[in-house]
DNA sequence: TGTACATCAGTGAACGCGCGTTCACTGATGTAC
DNA sequence: TGTACATCAGTGAACGCGCGTTCACTGATGTAC
């Protein structure tokens, strides 16, 4: 792992492994992922199964051991995965949207972190549903794992910064205890955005992940209509009284 | 089965079996539910073992086939139990509030279904967390499950009889494709209940769920302060925001 | 009250399965002279 | 360009584990006469 850097710089394609074995692995480390991602989409995380990865790629199960550690490994990099996967629609779909009109902002946001999560149920499961017991997951999550509410947050502060908040976010406090509370989201963020707009902000991100979990986990069952049409209708009211409750539109 | 009605109600407590036998099945079959609950509670519900139940009473795993049918239908019992375990510390909380308090009983049930989960993080995950993949619910969940919601349910219609509900939302009206989708929750409630009412009221039972999801699930990690008090603050102001927004407070 | 028979809880062995991980090995690829 | 050695991907057998479920059986409990 000492590696030659000046040698990798001097190649055309820095990037491009050089020699056939390195090109090779980095093939097959892609291939082991992709097998890893078909298995958790149809058959969902907790039957994941390193052998079952192997037989399709055609090579013995310890052959595996090459290329990952352990199943917890490849478990995170699923996690990670997922969640840039989701970031990744969130962001293409938000940067559609002139960046003056917030309220189409928050909403492109809203609907392609549904339709993310209805494209891959599983993979939704995977880092929004029920921790797995016994695994914990590492640094490396966080950052993927915060993309999503990044959007939100520059949604929100450029609703500030334009003074576009509604008088009724603006002008209104919160208890001492609360903004304590709030101090982690506070501390990433610029003074002026008040403190009623950080507790609305993060109760709206809360909703929004409540209300596709409840969709997707099947609570909105006997709740909510499944005809034609019904869910899309739900969910984009719910998408526009949240845009008002946090005072952009 | 049988059975002979009149026999049994002839008995002076036709609700406790009558042979030594009978008595034996009933107190077993209750063991081996506590067994699974402790597991349950210790391991979460993918662990769940028969043969680690039977160990637990001494008996050998076959004779749990006397019991139950088949480890799905255990699942089932578990989450009927945990519905209605939740449901009943709801219901108990609600009751202690005297009736035209709305906003008490409101909080009463955010507070109680909070507390519930935490004391129950494992309960609370087999009822909504991920499902798991392969097992459908089968109908005698629905009513446990409604018991939380039913609370809600009430305390909107109480509020609209009493005409105490905001002007800001009786004078809101709703598209006719959400007026569709909230078709079979408006099917349970008197005509009175606004439309808007209805859509609020269904947008603060996932937003309630959806919190105490991210607060257990770790979701809040960097978000909310896990300081003393600081999630309780942050949940009370949760409670207090959803009171304003369905027009009671 | 006593006997003959039916019911049924519980046993223990077995079936058949799949899993994650380790290890000594082989043979191909890459490297240094 | 050619040879000697080091690296390393992949193999196949094995370890040790646990699981849900079935089945022929035994012996105790209950029932009918």
């Amino acid at each position: 792992m000492t590696g030659a850097p000046d040698t990798v710089a001097a190649t055309p394609h820095p990037s491009v492994p050089r020699t056939a074995r390195e090109r090779a692995r980095a093939e097959i480390a892609r291939e082991i992922l992709e097998a890893a991602r078909r298995h958790l989409a149809s058959d969902g995380a907790p039957a994941l199964s390193l052998r079952a990865i192997a037989r399709d790629l055609g090579m013995a199960s310890s052959a595996l051991y090459r290329y990952i550690a352990s199943r917890d490994e490849l478990l995170t990099r699923l996690i990670i995965d997922a969640y840039d996967s989701l970031g990744a629609a969130a962001e293409a779909s938000e940067a559609l949207v002139a960046r003056d009109d917030l309220v189409g902002r928050f909403s492109a946001v809203c609907r392609a972190v549904r339709a993310w999560a209805t494209a891959n149920p599983n993979e939704y499961a995977l880092i929004y549903g029920s921790p797995v017991p016994g695994y914990v997951a590492p640094i490396e999550t966080i950052a993927p794992a915060s993309r999503v509410s990044l959007l939100l947050v520059r949604i929100m502060v450029d609703a500030t910064a334009d003074g576009r908040v509604a008088p009724g976010v603006t002008g209104d406090a919160v208890p001492p205890p609360v903004r304590s509370a709030l101090e982690p989201v506070r501390s990433i963020l610029p003074i002026e955005v008040p403190d009623a707009l950080v507790q609305l902000g993060l109760m709206v991100w809360t909703a929004l992940f409540g209300t596709v979990s409840f969709e997707l986990f099947g609570q909105l069952h006997n709740a909510v209509g499944e005809g034609t049409g019904d869910r899309d209708a739900f969910f984009a009211e719910c998408v526009r009284r949240w845009a008002c409750q946090i005072g952009i539109a």
